[in-house]
DNA sequence: ATCGGGCATGACAACGTTGTCATAAGACAA
DNA sequence: TTGTCTTATGACAACGTTGTCATGCCCGAT
């Protein structure tokens, strides 16, 4: 910027009113700093600038994911993006593998990097660590799942609504014996699909049956095992409702290999790609997570943009998509 | 850090001495230092300490993929992160969406974070503008698609002799009519796929015949709509080979809907998630996402690490997974 | 001719750090 | 005691910017 200013005759401050569009400066100068940028390839040092501006904006916000390559997280991080892109936002993204550490370490290098807003699927059981930094003004929104020991902005799926409404479709097909397939209790999203399965249950009137509910299924392997052994006891389940992605894969798994796929109905928590092309084709009940991606990003900003209301837990609905499993009769 | 200067009674530099761990600090002084930061919620600012240090590094770097969300893509993000986390840098991601321009804007706003190397899956077909990036000392490396007008290190599937193999394979299953689908013949990859179909009939002594030869086709629609038109022509291929996701997604959805997805060969390039699920499996030749992105990142922390020998383009090889789809018979 | 007001421009300090160098205090040898 | 060397500490400037305020100029009104 010294070089511009020097080779254009100019003060540094014209050099900076330039760079910044301020208005004030003849065009005739505008025009000599622009060459002289333009000739000695200047380019405008951000971070410099973030720390003597007065609102201190870094302009980029900190993703906390549970893997940036997993498909509904990354969907999630499109979202964001997309609503960032358009205030001149760039997003760093970080994977936590559902480890909190890994979580705590990724907030604390992105708030030493001064981004201005977190947004976080949490792995940890305890946010009290992000009140200092809610404290030094960042954003901070949970996605998916809800915070813990603090109070803040949230958008999550509606699962237990999302798994009732799955219980309600099967029991519309005839089903009564209704198997249930949940990932570990402690993932909160898991323990209100659980919930849901249980209080749908209620709702028809049906008792629960302990030994048609297999919990702490993480991973296809374990899925596809569990879905096995639910089917080979006596008096088996007519349909089966599987509370996550790999579950519901697992679950299918088990079910082609057992050749029970055209006899057993399968209703799966969260869509799955290409679940269109499989024989049947496999109802779930569909998150959103572009809807829940943007509509974290806009809680941020708004925050960012002054917004001092309580913070807010926003709930996204869930979507039937019917494809065959769902609707095979008992 | 001047509140806690204060609060320990000692100098700025002493503080920065402590929270950097350099030696030449007295225990007793360290341990008031870390007892005031901790009072006061001190957190290091990292981009004010860049702005002063003399190696200038952000520890930050910035990746420009075709889009976050879609698999390959974050199959790379995911790797990448992994090698920069083990060096304590985080990654700043972005979707260029196959634009020429939204990459250019993505890149000058790393830029000007002032990020410390940039891994770009290119969209555009003339790189010369990242020179300035690159005499500003940022490193530079391609991934999946190779730099055009400048010499830089890239990272690439070896596509020609990928698809090469296939051709090799279904031949080797008696066919000799084998069709190929193609993306859009602009993007680089696609190009050398095709290439490589027509290298291998080739190598087979096979007369390549156009009408068994579909290109441009981006996205499912378009792949389902081409193999349907090859496939109602007189003379039809027994096999066929695609050069994309996609487009082998659209090619089985067509075989699928006229009832032919156990009677014609189908070899994708690109893995697709629950191939194995479908019937028959489809066959694919597999991409190494997770491969070139950890060798992407090695390439550009060794350039980060002073290396200085001439660019240079490196070769990650496939994988062919057989499921069922590519062995069947003509 | 004088004055007041608006406009373009620049000088300077400051943002939160760290590199450089100076200095004070203590250790040790002569 | 003096002198030298080592070690711990601090003063100060600088990194690349921008906010604040001062200055000088020109214009029109009196």
């Amino acid at each position: 910027m010294r070089d511009v200013a020097a080779q254009a005759r100019v003060s540094l401050k014209t050099v900076s009113r330039v760079v910044n569009g301020e208005s004030g400066v003849s065009p005739r100068l505008a025009r000599r700093v622009l060459a002289a940028c333009e000739r000695l390839d200047y380019r405008h040092n951000h971070t410099a600038s973030t720390l003597r501006r007065s609102n201190r904006r870094s302009a980029t916000i900190g993703v906390v994911l549970e893997d940036v390559s997993n498909p509904f997280s990354s969907a999630l991080h499109r979202a964001i993006e997309d609503v960032a892109v358009q205030r001149g936002v760039l997003v760093l993204a970080g994977s936590s593998d559902e480890d909190e550490d890994r979580e705590r370490r990724l907030v604390f290098a992105f708030a030493s990097r001064r981004v201005d807003g977190l947004i976080i699927q949490p792995s940890s059981h305890d946010h009290r660590y992000l009140l200092t930094e809610r404290k030094a003004g960042t954003a901070l929104v949970f996605v998916d799942r809800p915070p813990a020991s603090i109070e803040a902005d949230a958008v999550l799926t509606d699962n237990a609504a999302g798994v009732r409404r799955g219980v309600q479709h099967l029991v519309a097909h005839g089903h009564r014996r209704i198997g249930y397939l949940g990932d570990t209790h402690t993932i909160a999203t898991a323990g209100d699909r659980h919930r849901g399965y249980l209080d749908g249950l209620a709702n028809q009137r049906i008792e629960a049956d302990e030994r048609l509910i297999r919990l702490d299924l993480h991973g296809i392997e374990k899925a596809e095992a569990a879905t096995r052994e639910l089917l080979e006891q006596s008096n088996p389940p007519s349909a089966l409702l599987t509370g996550q992605n790999l579950i519901t894969i697992g679950a299918f798994r088990a079910l082609r290999r057992m050749g029970l796929h055209q006899r057993i109905a399968l209703l799966g928590f969260d869509d799955i790609l290409l679940a269109d092309l499989l024989e049947p084709g496999i109802t779930v009940i569909a998150q959103d997570p572009a809807g829940i991606g943007r509509m974290a990003a806009d809680v941020l900003f708004r925050r960012l943009d002054g917004d001092r209301s309580p913070a807010q837990s926003h709930t996204v609905p869930t979507r039937m998509i019917t494809r065959g499993s769902g609707e095979i009769p008992p």
